[in-house]
RNA sequence: GGACCUGUAGUGCAGUCUGGAGUGCACGUCGGCCUGUCAAGCCGAAGGUCGCGGGUUCAAAUCCCGUCAGGUCCGCCA
């Protein structure tokens, strides 16, 4: 299978049971031990690893040349093997060295030793993708897609594309636009998700469809977000939420099973009032040892002013007492920034009498408060009490912000493994996330999301307190994907338009094909959307996407490579009938150094 | 739009706080030596717009202002 018409067996491949094989070899010069003109050491690489070829004679070769090199595979002296290669028992003998390329020296390293800027990385792309890293990462992502693609297929879902030139839609991201040239003036969307798409197969019968979908949304760039990134996309009809739940748990497990040979536990489920009251996020790490607790019915009749608050909630930090004051007066502080009134610290020691509390309002406390802080959260000398008074989900909230802080600036023993994935659905998240000015309700997710039937009535009485039928995947505090079941009733659906302040006109104005087209028979359905970039870093144990992305944007959205985007010529913009509007600020703006 | 960090040979870094000769180190490159190395070794050499522009100063890599680029984050974004 690997043999070519240039090449026999790959670099790294070569192995005892080689040995006396004449072999034909291609691949690029990793590393010359040049000895004088009777000894020279070449490793030849190529992505399989490198494999060392001797040549007793004078050469001319440089790093990086291209090579097919011919000659017979040999047992190293039993002295002289590599254990840190895998063909370090073998060596390639009596070479006949044809160069297919010469190289230039390389501009950034490839060695994996060296740290090489990734201003220069990305601007070197093509070759910074030969070093071990990126080869690793971007092989780790095709094994990870061939997973995928082998689930959905085995669970009888249809792969199908859908446009990339497409429609606007009205909600959520904003979206790329390209100019029409033969519709002058009109613009064609570029979709952040193929969600409209997706809903209307399901309307036409496809029953179960996904997509390794590329998803574009002109939104800023950070660690874990590209304009364009890459998404398993997927519906499916006549199901409920936990069929779409098992679907995507399946395709994980199996994915650990096919990629690491490996098997990970049932993904567990939190809802989400459960998640932002444990933990104060909708996206939890679960690898963090520590919940929030609410102590509100604990300080009740308390004179403490701190802990008079709406709601109590506290945490305690094992080992904590040791953060300096100057690093406590900074978590207040980020606790005020927060949006809390402030943040109430409790330094856990003992003396004869017992457990004492060390805090700048410990002169306040009563006996029943210390008994209170003991029955709340079992302290030990040696802890560190976080407590926030405040509205119970902004209470929560705080606590997040600052114990994250704590955790990102190492205040206390707490080591997060990489290598550790806690999965975890979210479920029950609320159907709308505010009420504007003019009293209309604010889509959490897209206005096609099924509220939760059991609060229907709430719609229109408390639209915040109705649950929708959405669910995210979590893994170690990442958002990797979310879903939801889709309206597919229109009684509810008009409900819902108007809970969101849209009369069924100004619908058909925003949505009108699609809600024609759920008139001819749209069968219940439900899908989901699973980042497969987020998934890729993280099993890539990499902390930014851009390490599994071959060829990715700078924050400010540059390609450093092609120095994309770039200005056109005049014509072309004639062509589209388009004309630029001076701005003195960006004209020359891309001429990065070189 | 905002906050913080970074920018010095091809590459990675030191020097910047506390101004004093174009500033060192390592890797790489080039030349030479070398018959078992594997980050080969030894000897020698070349290589700098200190991101860019302006200001302060007798004097700026260093201080000040602006700007560009990279990163992390907030806003934004499922």
């Amino acid at each position: 299978m690997n043999a070519t018409g240039l090449r026999d067996i790959y670099c790294g491949q070569v192995n005892a049971s080689n040995i006396g094989q004449k072999v034909n070899l291609c691949g690029w010069v990793s590393k010359i031990r040049d000895h004088g003109e009777h000894l020279v050491f070449v490793d030849l690489r190529d992505h399989t690893g490198i494999v060392q070829c001797v040549v007793e004679a004078k050469l001319n070769l440089k790093p990086e040349y291209v090579l097919r090199v011919t000659g017979t595979v040999f047992n190293r002296p039993e002295d002289t093997f590599n254990d840190r290669i895998a063909t370090g028992e073998v060596e390639i003998k009596n070479c006949e060295i044809q160069i297919l390329n010469t190289a230039e020296t390389l501009p950034i390293p490839i060695d994996p030793k060296i740290n090489v800027e990734e201003t220069q990385r990305l601007k070197y792309r093509f070759i910074d993708i030969r070093s071990d890293r990126m080869q690793y990462n971007l092989r780790l992502r095709h094994r990870i897609l061939e997973s995928i693609r082998h689930s959905m297929s085995a669970m009888g879902f249809l792969e199908v594309d859908t446009p990339l030139l497409w429609m606007p839609t009205p909600e959520g991201a904003r979206e790329f636009l390209v100019p029409s040239r033969l519709q002058k003036g009109q613009f064609y969307s570029l979709p952040q998700s193929p969600q409209i798409a997706k809903q209307l197969l399901m309307v036409a019968g496809i029953d179960r469809y996904f997509q390794i979908a590329k998803c574009l949304r002109d939104e800023d760039l950070r660690s874990d977000r590209q304009f364009e990134f890459t998404q398993l996309d997927l519906e499916a009809s006549f199901v409920k939420e936990n069929d779409i739940m098992d679907f995507v748990s399946k395709v994980i497990k199996s994915l650990y099973e096919d990629v690491f040979n490996t098997s990970i536990d049932d993904i567990p489920k939190m809802t989400w009032i459960e998640a932002m009251y444990l933990y104060g996020t909708d996206k939890p790490d679960l690898r963090i040892p520590v919940v929030i607790t609410d102590l509100s019915q604990l300080f009740e009749n308390t004179n403490v002013n701190a802990l008079k608050g709406q709601s109590i909630q506290g945490l305690i930090l094992k080992g904590g007492s040791l953060i300096s004051r100057a690093k406590l007066d900074e978590l207040v502080e980020i606790a005020k920034r927060g949006g809390a009134k402030g943040l109430l610290w409790l330094r856990v020691t003992e003396d004869t009498s017992g457990i004492v509390f060390d805090s700048p309002v410990s002169k306040f406390f009563q006996d029943e408060d210390r008994e209170s802080l003991k029955k709340g959260l079992d302290p030990e000398p040696g802890d560190l009490i976080l407590i926030v008074s405040d509205e119970k989900p902004l209470a929560c909230k705080v606590l997040n912000i600052v114990l994250s802080k704590v955790i990102s600036d190492n205040l206390i023993d707490i080591k997060l493994d990489q290598a550790d994935h806690r999965y975890v659905w979210i479920t029950d998240f609320p159907m709308f996330e505010s009420v504007d000015e003019s009293n209309n309700a604010v889509a959490a997710h897209h206005p096609f999301t099924m509220p939760n039937i059991e609060d229907l009535d709430l719609i229109t009485k408390d639209p915040l307190k109705v649950r929708s039928s959405a669910y995210d995947l979590v893994l170690n505090g990442w958002e990797l994907g979310s879903g939801s079941v889709r309206i597919h009733d229109r009684s509810i659906q008009e409900t819902v338009f108007k809970a969101l302040g849209l009369t069924i006109q100004e619908a058909y104005e925003r949505f009108g094909f699609m809600l024609e087209a759920f008139k001819y028979g749209a069968p219940p359905h439900a899908g989901f959307g699973l980042g497969i970039d987020r998934l890729v870093a993280i099993l890539a144990n990499e902390s930014s996407i851009r390490e599994v992305i071959a060829f990715p944007k700078s924050q400010s959205g540059i390609d450093l490579m092609t120095l994309s985007p770039s200005q056109v010529p005049a014509t072309s913009l004639k062509e589209l009938g388009i004309q630029l509007v001076k701005d003195s600020k960006n004209e020359g703006k891309n001429e990065v150094k070189q």
